[in-house]
Order: C-alpha cells, then structure tokens, then sequence
DNA sequence: TTCCGGCAAT
DNA sequence: ATTGCAGGAA
C-alpha cells in the first residue's frame, strides 16, 4: 500500500533524475564565498536569472568584499545597481553590509542572525545557507513552488504556502542541500517554460501592477536623475531639472505631466527611504 | 495588502 | 499588450 512518504520518496527520486538532465552551471554555482552567493541571491530577487548573468561578475569585481561593500559610497552602489530593478535592494544590501562589517566581517549562517540583516528574508537567508554553507534549509521561492505544485498539488488551486512549506521541510536531505536545491531551481525553471506556470495556482501568486506611467517608473527615474547630477558634478537635482524632466517623459508618453507638488513629494520620499538627501530645493544623493 | 524596476519573451 | 521574474518591507 502506497504512503505518503513512498509518494515523497518517488517525488525526491524525480526531481534528482530532472535536476540532472537539466543542470544550470550558473556562475554563481562555482562560489562558495557567502557574499558572493549573498549578492547572487539579492540580485535574484523578482530578477530573471539572464539579467543577473554579467552583473553579478562586474559587482563582485567592484565590490569584491563586505568589507569593500561596507566602505563603498552609497552613491556608487546605486549606480552599480541601475537596470537590475528595485533600487531597495541595493540600499539594503549596502546596509546590511555595513552591520555585517561592524560585526566582523563574517557573513552569519544561522537564519535568525541572516533575517536581521535589511533586505533578507526568509527565502534568501535559505538561499544563503543552502548554497555557501550547504546547511539545512527550508527554501522556499517561486521554482521551488512550481516543482511542488506541479508535482503534489496537480489539481488544486490557490494553495497556500502553508501547505507546501511542510513538503519542502521534509524533503530536505541531510546531506547536499545544495545539490538538491540546485535540482529543485533546474527542474522548476524548465517546468515554467513547458507547462502552464504552476505557480499561478499558489495563493502567493500575484499579478503586478502596470508599470508604464507608474508612479514606480518616476521614482526609477527620479534615482537616475540622482545619479546623472552627481556625476556631473552639480551639488544635486533641483526641483525644477527634476519638474522638466518627469514632464519631458510623461509628455512624450502622451500622459499628463506631473505637478510639482507631487514630484517634490516622490522625492521627499526617496530622502526618507535613504536614497539622497534634501537641501532647500536640491536633492543629493 | 500594497508597493517596489526593468526587461525580454509571447 | 501581457506575463513573470532565486522576494522583502511597511
């Protein structure tokens, strides 16, 4: 008679059979460092794996440490980050590098102190352990999901998380986590591109709001006005640059252009957020 | 729950 | 024009 840990057992055997057939010797595979991997996974973030690929080489290239994260200028951060998305994401790892900095300089394995640090939760302080440290991990992200989905839930909808964080806790192996996470990303990476999205039926799913004409595009390029001011040398972006310029872009879109009321108030917002800096009607960064 | 970027594939 | 991406924080 067929029990639920035959069931799982078949289930471990398949997902190493397809892990196999469909390994990815992704750079950042060929690392052990912990802030190297640190950086992969931050990057990887809502960030399709193809964008990752060269950015995450230059990074390391030019941040090649914690320590040298930690000492960077933020400004050349956030510049190094432009066209990976999510700006936060570069000002909490630049954060989180100082703490870890001020704390040693080691990167910690366990996921209570990984939490802590801005920018990592629960899904990436797993990555972390699972890929430097080979530690048991309960990692669970959108491949992931879409391999137990597709393979323990294959006709229900909108699954809970709750229900699959369970499985995966099971079925890690006390021996390559890694390897069994890497087979796990593979499978579930080639599912999407085979199957309907299985991850669609996860009650986590969640479609996005428009970007065009967003008020998340004008932050993005409120940060790159930002950044352009600074390396020409101006003392920062004044009210007016930053009025003309997100009303040139929704102009040419064929939108409304924003009042300057409500541009004063997007980037009073980036200064709270810690992107930049306000004097009077200029904003630094 | 909502917000946060940007791009390639479709 | 839509879809989804190695999620996290407020």
């Amino acid at each position: 008679m067929a029990s639920e840990s035959d069931e799982l057992a078949r289930f471990i055997d398949k997902v190493r059979r397809e892990g196999e057939r469909l390994y990815r010797d992704l750079p950042w595979r060929r690392t052990r460092d912990p802030y190297a991997v640190w950086v992969s996974e931050a990057m990887l973030q809502q960030t399709q794996v193809s964008r990752v690929d060269g950015r995450w080489q230059r990074w390391l290239a030019r941040f090649p440490s914690v320590e040298a994260l930690a000492a960077a200028d933020q400004a050349d951060v956030l510049a190094e980050w432009q066209g990976l998305g999510y700006n936060r994401r570069a000002l909490a790892l630049k954060r989180a590098a100082e703490a870890v900095a001020d704390q040693g300089g080691e990167v910690p394995s366990s996921v209570d102190a990984l939490v802590k640090l801005p920018g990592i939760g629960p899904a990436t302080a797993a990555g972390i352990r699972a890929f430097a440290f080979d530690l048991p991990a309960v990692y669970l992200e959108t491949n992931v999901r879409t391999v137990f989905l597709h393979e323990l839930f294959p006709e229900a909808e909108d699954v809970p998380d709750s229900a699959v964080r369970p499985l995966v806790e099971a079925c890690v192996p006390d021996r390559d986590v890694r390897g069994w996470y890497y087979a796990l990303l593979d499978y579930g990476a080639w599912l999407k591109r085979t199957v309907p999205n299985p991850s669609r039926r996860s009650r986590t799913h969640a479609r996005q709001s428009r970007f065009e004409g967003s008020r998340r595009q004008k932050r993005a390029a409120l940060v790159r006005l930002l950044l352009e001011a600074r390396e020409a040398g101006l003392p920062g972006l004044s009210l007016d640059d930053a009025v003309a310029a997100l009303g040139a872009q929704e102009t040419g879109a064929g939108r409304p252009e924003p009042a300057p009321a409500d541009v004063e108030g997007l980037l009073d917002e980036l200064a709270a957020e810690g992107f930049c800096q306000r004097t009077g009607l200029f904003w630094a960064c």
